[in-house]
DNA sequence: ACCTGAACACCGTTCAAGT
DNA sequence: ACCTGAACACCGTTCAAGT
């Protein structure tokens, strides 16, 4: 089985390089190195924030098949059990490792919305940001949306940390509509409908069911000017 | 760890009923009927397909994780082993799973397209169809995009019958190009566009990550005007 | 409270052996 | 060719026991 853990873009002149950092069966073994000091026994300090960075760096480099709960433990140089204590589940690992990812999704999207001045252009920004969180982030990505943490279960703080990076999308549209750049629709609807864009495009993107001549750079550049038109200030005095 | 398998949303008047149905923990054992009959030792006729049938029942039924290599060989009454005759892999018999969901998934739209005149009201319906299959097939419809099939490498039947179902997008905007219901762009970037929103507004619904009083439903039809406006014949000599 | 080490029931995959 | 049954190395999870 082939994982494709990563995927670069980048562009030299007006030549584009696309790198795919994938790994074939498992990933290296850990080195038989014995992390477990015996002097210092008890406590590891943030125990639980050890075991969500370690859980990360797993699925970004090597997969989500390499999120072993084994594996992490080791890793950090705890027993098995021991880190039952701080999450319930496998399930509740990879949500916490699911909503670190919604933070960073979240500050990358602010940051393309504000440094490119709140406008058409800093909008432009967000979705390509968006797209390109994605597909640098791919295993990733799919941590956070594979429905790992299917309903609202255990899923408070991935929920909670998700509507925060949505938050930032519909405050865009809001100072939008406040230029006369957005058409006056429920912003939160059109929010949505502008997640679904970028996220399906995403998606297709990483299961690489865009064929063709279509890099995912222009393909984001075209949906980019399709949504500005259906989310625009109509032309005619069209309503509904 | 609760798994959505299946949701049904029915409209009865102007009330609507979802139906979630799921699964907590593991899925009923098979039962202890010893179906492996010893009279009738050797060809089970077409055992490829009798298991590729039994896997897409489980996953349908249970989720994705029911999908085991040794549940789907007992149920079908073999060994172990004998699964490996026709498919390489556990990844090898998701990628057939996930053809097949293609299959289905392209006569769907197919029908829907046709049956409603095939022009502004059978696109609509089409993307409809599109989301419905997909919150109607839950699971399944994770299977299909959820990465199990990666990229190139086994997925020759996914990538095709992927391409299958793309396929009845693009003749859809191609027919309505001539109609003169959509602006004369390439079709095919114009159906990525259009598949990029349906399947982003599905995913969305499946994550659960469609909060608020939007219930899929509406989202779709919203989405669906959106879409057209995005796609439609341009109201102004507008461009690029 | 937090951690340990051993155990349990499962999994995908392999392989000598049968017909 | 197709199938069998036993084995192998791995999982997630549990639990009595230690400090």
């Amino acid at each position: 089985m082939w994982n494709v853990n990563n995927v670069n873009i980048s562009l030299v002149g007006n030549v584009s390089v696309v790198n795919i950092v994938c790994y074939h069966g498992a990933m290296p073994r850990t080195p038989k190195t014995p992390r477990r000091t015996p002097a210092r026994p008890y406590h590891h300090g943030d125990l639980r924030h050890a075991l969500l960075q370690e859980g990360a760096r797993l699925v970004a480099r090597y997969g989500v098949d390499a999120l072993t709960l084994r594996a992490v433990s080791d890793r950090v140089g705890v027993s098995r059990s021991a880190l039952y204590r701080h999450f319930a589940d496998k399930q509740a690992l990879l949500a916490g490792v699911a909503a670190e990812g919604f933070r960073t999704l979240r500050a990358a999207l602010a940051t393309a919305w504000e440094t490119q001045g709140r406008g058409a252009a800093g909008f432009d920004a967000l979705g390509e940001a968006y797209v390109r969180f994605a597909l640098t982030h791919a295993t990733y990505y799919r941590v956070m949306f594979g429905g790992v943490v299917a309903q609202g279960e255990i899923a408070g703080d991935v929920d909670g940390e998700s509507t925060n990076a949505f938050q930032v999308l519909v405050e865009a549209i809001v100072d939008q509509q406040r230029a006369g750049l957005v058409r006056p629709d429920d912003p939160h609807a059109l929010a949505l409908f502008a997640w679904a864009v970028v996220h399906g495009v995403a998606m297709l993107a990483l299961d690489g069911l865009i064929p063709g001549p279509l890099d995912p750079e222009t393909l984001t550049a075209f949906a980019s000017a399709r949504l500005r038109t259906g989310i625009g200030v109509p032309r005619v005095p069209a309503s509904a």
